[in-house]
DNA sequence: CTGACTGCAAACCCTTTGCAGACCG
DNA sequence: CGGTCTGCAAAGGGTTTGCAGTCAG
């Protein structure tokens, strides 16, 4: 599915603005992978931007994408589909509820809402396919993480502080 | 965070229950992994779960957690949080707007409705943290999966004659 | 020109899987 | 006791990173 051309060209407008203002360059590798994004309805994954951006570009490595869709994203020129999960999470709540879940630190907190589990579905979504169940994520910053984030915020492109994402003690294996 | 105890102990109660009617064994391991999610509120992911195991049962592995979730999930005891992804995806839209996502071949298509942009808050959830924003997420099968969904759909874990475990192989990409 | 950027490959993290021994029922 | 399960190690798939050569500004 393709984007309306005209919205695609007020992207790539601001794309180029943005990257003028951040400094940062403007490689053909950085305009095709952003062109790509902007010009599809189906929210790609990294691979199926490089498939798409390696057709123009034959040089192009899917690391270059990566890092490529890494800086637009930190640039806010794009965004990612749901929060970023670093793993799978669980839950043997099965009643019907909805989550808060915090940007910073990963927080899930569950709650109920008559009014949200009741949403009418537009027509327009009913033809997509059928429809299974209606599921609401109210994003922000917890308590505890809201304070933190100021100091994080500054943080423009290359170097991410990525506090928080620790990377958790692994398994030991061998030994021990 | 804890979970009622009531509730926990509900939560076993059906828990054994399904383990039984399945005919899948009741091992420690998979009691130990399916308390430690019933009685959190936090939704753990497999690690942390792990860590917290681990405490009781000082042999188990990390492994044997997965599995088990897995196994929990297939019965149906356990849900996950969100649908599965396989990778990350890309979106330039920056517009306020929603998702209707189909659960078998994970295509996404953007949505735009004044009713879930517009959702009361819930004081219990501002008490959490600052809200960012709030997402809604239609689940279905879209019109190309909902026949092929069909022939998925036999039990994966029920009581069945040996020999024939079915095996979920299904790792398709979205396709456009 | 010169340093930011790219391509390559190898590393990393989370998750799954093949195998042989352990244990539930 | 026999077939499930578990623990182990190693593979897999997605994503990131160190390095040296390359290209935008």
């Amino acid at each position: 599915m393709k984007v309306d051309e005209n919205e695609v060209r007020r992207r790539l407008g601001h794309f180029e603005a943005v990257v003028r203002a951040a400094g940062v360059r403007l490689t053909h590798q950085r305009l095709e992978v952003f062109r790509e994004v902007a010009g599809s309805l189906d929210h790609p994954d990294a691979e199926a931007v490089f498939r798409a951006v390696r057709k123009r570009l034959r040089t192009v490595s899917l690391d270059t994408v990566y890092r490529t869709l890494r800086l637009l994203e930190d640039l806010g020129v794009l965004g990612t589909l749901g929060p970023r999960r670093e793993s799978m999470r669980f839950d043997a709540n099965l009643a019907s509820h909805h989550h808060y879940v915090c940007l910073r630190c990963g927080l899930v907190r569950d709650f109920e809402s008559a009014d949200m589990s009741a949403l009418p579905i537009p027509a327009e979504v009913r033809e997509v396919g059928e429809v299974h169940g209606t599921f609401v994520e109210v994003r922000g910053f917890c308590r505890a993480c809201e304070g933190k984030r100021q100091e994080e915020s500054t943080a423009k492109h290359q170097k991410r502080p990525k506090g928080q994402e620790r990377r958790r003690t692994w398994r030991r294996r061998s030994g021990s």
